[in-house]
DNA sequence: TTCTAGATGTTATATTGTATCATTATCGTA
DNA sequence: TACGATAATGATACAATATAACATCTAGAA
């Protein structure tokens, strides 16, 4: 889970903004902005509610279109990933670090959206890869995204 | 990948008919164009796309509407997939094995759509339940979506 | 036949995502 | 400082996807 109090908040803005210098790009103060309403949302969010996050509890103004344009930036600069599976948005739960990490795989509820973003074991990755070769594709990607439901939501009907 | 042929094609129906039956539901004229639909798109189609398919090639006159609505039945009763990652449908391959399978796994091309289903090893998809286990989730589904390049599109840079 | 539940038709609207062009800010260079 | 180029953002329109709500139809049970 992201940390959500400022101080924490602060240190990883921070953070980030390094991050896009040592990659040749700017975390403009937009960016920001957008950034900070991924880590007080603190679950995955459309970019129309990340509008709403940002206008509702920080007091940014941001329109839609520059949100869409804006995570792509971020996630452009492994600040924030993108789950295809539910067109939604979170912050990397790993812009403090500063070493390399296995592929992630997203747990994500649901019902109430909240993510956790764990390691993918090295050989299950090797082994959907080598699956995935034998069946004629490549890999577009190396994150796996798992719909669960968390411990706090009721799952309608447990499958494992 | 789905056999296109008309005869390949009444095979399934019939089989697919069959199969309703024994869930206590109905195949009517309306679902099973649906169904047909799929097979002979071949690929991941929107809920949209779908009934163009069966207004074009199958000259079926249905409502998105109503496409939407049999696609959620079709799932429901093992016909169809929901591909999570694109918001697109397939039917099932398996419609016409009787036996009990192997989690699926989808591969799916991200520029053609194609996707092929293959099963995820046993001990594979016991990893991943237990890595979600061990961070407080539950499984909702026992499928992996997995984007990829099949050979025949190029992969814009390959990952694997 | 009549009633009922399920299936489908119809319309409207919400939600999500992109394309396009205008405007503004930033920064190197003269 | 002024200028010009590039990047960033604003603003508008619209395409694509998805659902809500209510009307109508149809098959089968009573």
């Amino acid at each position: 889970m992201i940390a959500i109090n400022q101080q924490a908040t602060e240190s990883i803005l921070a953070q980030a903004h390094q991050q896009c210098l040592a990659l040749g790009s700017k975390l403009t103060t937009k960016r920001s902005q957008v950034l900070e309403g991924l880590l007080v949302a603190a679950k995955a969010v459309s970019a129309y509610e990340l509008t709403n996050v940002c206008r509702d509890k920080l007091g940014y103004d941001l329109l839609p279109m520059s949100v869409y344009r804006i995570l792509e930036f971020l996630e452009n600069n492994q600040l924030a990933h993108r789950l295809n599976t539910s067109n939604k948005y979170i912050a990397c739960s790993h812009i403090t670090c500063d070493h390399q990490h296995q592929p992630p795989q997203f747990l994500i509820c649901k019902t109430c959206n909240k993510v956790e973003e764990v390691e993918v074991p090295t050989p299950i990755m090797e082994s959907v890869a080598k699956t995935t070769r034998k069946a004629g594709f490549t890999l577009a990607s190396r994150h796996l995204e798992i719909e669960c439901y968390c411990n706090d939501c009721d799952a309608p009907e447990t499958v494992s």
